[in-house]
DNA sequence: AAATGATGTTTACATGCGTAAATGCTCACG
DNA sequence: CGTGAGCATTTACGCATGTAAACATCATTT
């Protein structure tokens, strides 16, 4: 099953830095988010039932690594995105950043890096 | 209130063409979604609270025009997408997808292109 | 006029989500 | 040894979603 955004913030934490304890994650996200103690506790029994995490005791307390990689998560929700929206090309999703003027100097110049990169890999 | 993804079904299909009627959109969509009657007419009636349809009486029926564009749909799903994962720059995102080999010959050419209108209209 | 058919409107119901409160377990301390 | 602090596990609850079934309405056909 999918995992959800709240459930996201969590793995987020995760992602930057494993294993953490449930205290340590809510100290991190607390803050931001104005969760509970007992949200993250659920949040992150839910990603356990859902094995995106692994919980190893330590002591009176378990320390959280992700099972779920960064990288896959990533790639589904994009590509779930880019199917639905954009039938599953990126330059069109890319054009709609451009109408929208959503495209900084920065990123211009990164893409053009890029598409040098594909063409001299290409050989 | 955002639009769930069993609305935007419906959306799409009064994005390709509008105004219509529940039975034509139902004609359309079920096939690929195995839905029922009621299952458009209940998506129908919550577009309509939320805001995102208008529904015109045509004699015993009704014809349903879309109120949300496209355009501002796929921005705020894009743009929510970009901020989560990519924070909120698009050419990470052209990078991920560029790493998983998930961009076509076609893709290539196209951001091409698209950098270089950008580069033609750059003065 | 009653039955039928075409539409729309209301209600339902299981599941997931966001957000926690309540409860349970266990170890260290008084 | 009983108790409280510190964690974890269970239960809760309102709301959205996906998916319809039931019900209501009204024009048309017997």
């Amino acid at each position: 099953m999918a995992i959800s955004e709240a459930e996201a913030v969590v793995m987020d934490v995760l992602w930057r830095e494993a294993p953490r304890s449930a205290e340590e994650i809510l100290a991190e996200v607390g803050p931001t988010q104005n969760w509970q103690e007992g949200t993250v506790k659920s949040l992150l029994n839910r990603l356990l039932r859902k094995k995106a995490v692994h919980a190893a005791r330590d002591g009176r307390r378990y320390l959280y690594t992700p099972l779920l990689k960064r990288e896959q998560y990533v790639q589904q929700e994009s590509k779930g995105l880019l199917d639905r929206l954009f039938g599953g090309r990126v330059a069109p999703l890319v054009a709609h950043f451009s109408e929208q003027r959503k495209l900084s100097k920065k990123d211009i110049a990164e893409l053009r890096k890029l598409l040098q990169e594909l063409d001299d890999e290409q050989h």
